[in-house]
DNA sequence: CTTGCGTGTTAGACAAGACTAATATTTGTA
DNA sequence: TACAAATATTAGTCTTGTCTAACACGCAAG
C-alpha cells in the first residue's frame, strides 16, 4: 500500500515540519537529496493518497494521517537502534544506517517483539522519543548546550540529529547520556565551552554545543 | 548493484537448479509467480550482468558469479532465522516472512555480529545449511522419511522447503530436529505412515513424510 | 514599482520491473 | 512423422520514481 519510497518521503517531512508545522519542496528535495521536480510530483501523488496537504506554490503539510504514519516509521527506527545497541553490542554511532533499512520492514510482530525484549523502552539511544504503537511521541523539550550559561549544571539529555562524527567525537572524550555537565567558562571569541563531567575537563566547539541536549540539573 | 528484485531471481534460480543444475523460465516464473515474459527479459539483463548463462530456449544456468551471490543472500536469511528463533524468541514457523525481508539488507557488520551472536551456526532452524561467508555451501544428503522402511529408525534432521502449516502441524505433535523416529508401520493404500517418538505414537500422510528428511540412526 | 533571483511547476525523457497479446519454437504423443 | 500443447520469445503498454530543460511565480532591493 505505501511504498518504501513515500516512507522516505513521509519521514523527511515529519522532521522538517517538526519545527514549523511546515516545509517547502525545496527542504525536502535538499533533505532526501532528490531534486525538486520529483519531489514536486510526489507530492501531489501522496496528496491524492491523503498523506500530505499540498496547494501549488504552498508550504507542505503532513495530515493527520500521514503524521501518524510517519511518527509508525520513526517508532520502527528507534526501537530497531535500541535493539541493536542493547540486544546485539553496536555502538551509537553504527546503529542509524542499519535501522535506516530495517524500519521498512513489514512485520508487526517482528517490532512488538523487539519492544518486549527492551521492556518498552522511552527513548533511543541518541535520546530521542520512541512514539508509540499508535504513533503518539512526547516532544522533548530540551535545551541545546550552546543556549546555556557558564557557570550551569546540566544532564547530557540527548544528542541533536547528527553524523557519526559526532557520536565518535563523543565516545573518544567518554561523553554518556545522562552525564551531569557543569560548563566551566565559554570564550567569548566562538562560543567554545570548557565543561567538566566524571572526572575529565574538556573543551567543546560551539559546534559541538549546538548538538548535544541538555535539561538543568535540580537542585 | 544488486537490486532487491535480481537478488529474488537469483535466490529462485539457486533453489531450482540446486537438483539438476538448470532451470526453465517458466519454472522461475511459478516459482516467484512472475509471468514468463517478464522473467524472460529480466533472465537477459542478468545474463549481461554475468550472473545468469542464457540462451534462447535453452535452460537457465547460474554463473559461478551467481551461484556466489545466491549462496551470500541465503547465508543472510538463514542466519536471521536462526537468530530470530534462538535470539528473540520467534517460533520455526514465524521467521520465514521476516528473513525475506531482512535478507536484502546491505550491511556486512550486521550479519557478522548475528553470527557471532549465535556461535557461528552451521544450520537454520529448519535443518538447512548456513553458507559461509564465502558463500560455500555444503549439501545435506539427507532421505526423505518417505523413502524409508517400516522398522527403520532414523534421526529427523530438516525439513524441506515448505509451508507454515506443516511446520505447525509439527508444533503441535511436538516433532523437533534431532528426534530419533521409529517407522512403526506403513499402510500400502496411500503410504501413510505410523511412527513413533519420545513418548508419541503418530500417523503421518504421504504428504508429510516427503517433507521430513532423515538419516539412518547409527546402530 | 519593477526587476532579478530563488523557488515552484510543467513537460518530456528514461530505466526498472511488471503486464497482455501475439508469435515462435520445442516437445510429447497419436 | 506430424500436429497439438506446452514453453519461450517479441512487441508494446503501464507505473513508479528518477532526471533535465524550460517556464512561471513571488518577494526583496533598488
Amino acid at each position: 500500500m505505501i511504498s518504501h519510497t513515500e516512507e522516505n518521503y513521509l519521514k523527511a517531512l515529519f522532521a522538517l515540519t517538526h519545527a514549523k508545522g511546515e516545509a517547502t519542496v525545496n527542504d525536502v528535495s535538499k533533505q532526501l537529496d532528490i531534486k525538486m521536480p520529483t519531489v514536486n510530483s510526489m507530492m501531489k501523488r501522496m496528496a491524492e493518497k491523503g498523506f500530505v496537504l499540498y496547494e501549488s506554490y504552498k508550504p507542505l503539510k503532513l495530515t493527520e494521517k500521514g503524521k501518524k504514519e510517519a511518527a509508525l516509521i520513526i517508532r520502527k527506527h528507534r526501537l530497531t537502534e535500541m535493539y541493536l545497541v542493547e540486544k546485539m553490542g553496536f555502538g551509537w554511532e553504527e546503529v542509524h544506517h542499519i535501522a535506516e533499512q530495517i524500519e521498512h520492514i513489514q512485520s508487526p510482530i517482528f517490532f512488538e517483539k523487539m519492544d518486549e525484549l527492551l521492556a518498552y523502552p522511552k527513548v533511543d539511544p541518541h535520546g530521542s522519543p520512541i512514539p508509540d504503537a499508535n504513533g503518539k511521541i512526547v516532544s522533548e523539550n530540551y535545551t541545546k548546550l550552546s543556549d546555556c550559561k557558564a557557570g550551569e549544571r546540566v544532564i547530557f539529555m540527548a544528542v541533536a540529529p547528527s553524523s557519526e562524527e559526532l557520536l565518535r567525537f563523543l565516545n573518544v572524550r567518554e561523553l554518556i547520556l545522562g552525564s551531569v555537565i557543569t560548563i566551566e567558562s565559554i570564550e567569548p571569541f566562538d562560543e567554545s565551552m570548557t565543561v567538566s563531567y566524571v572526572d575529565r575537563m574538556e573543551v567543546f566547539s560551539s559546534k559541538v554545543c549546538d548538538k548535544l541536549l541538555v535539561q538543568p540539573k535540580r537542585r
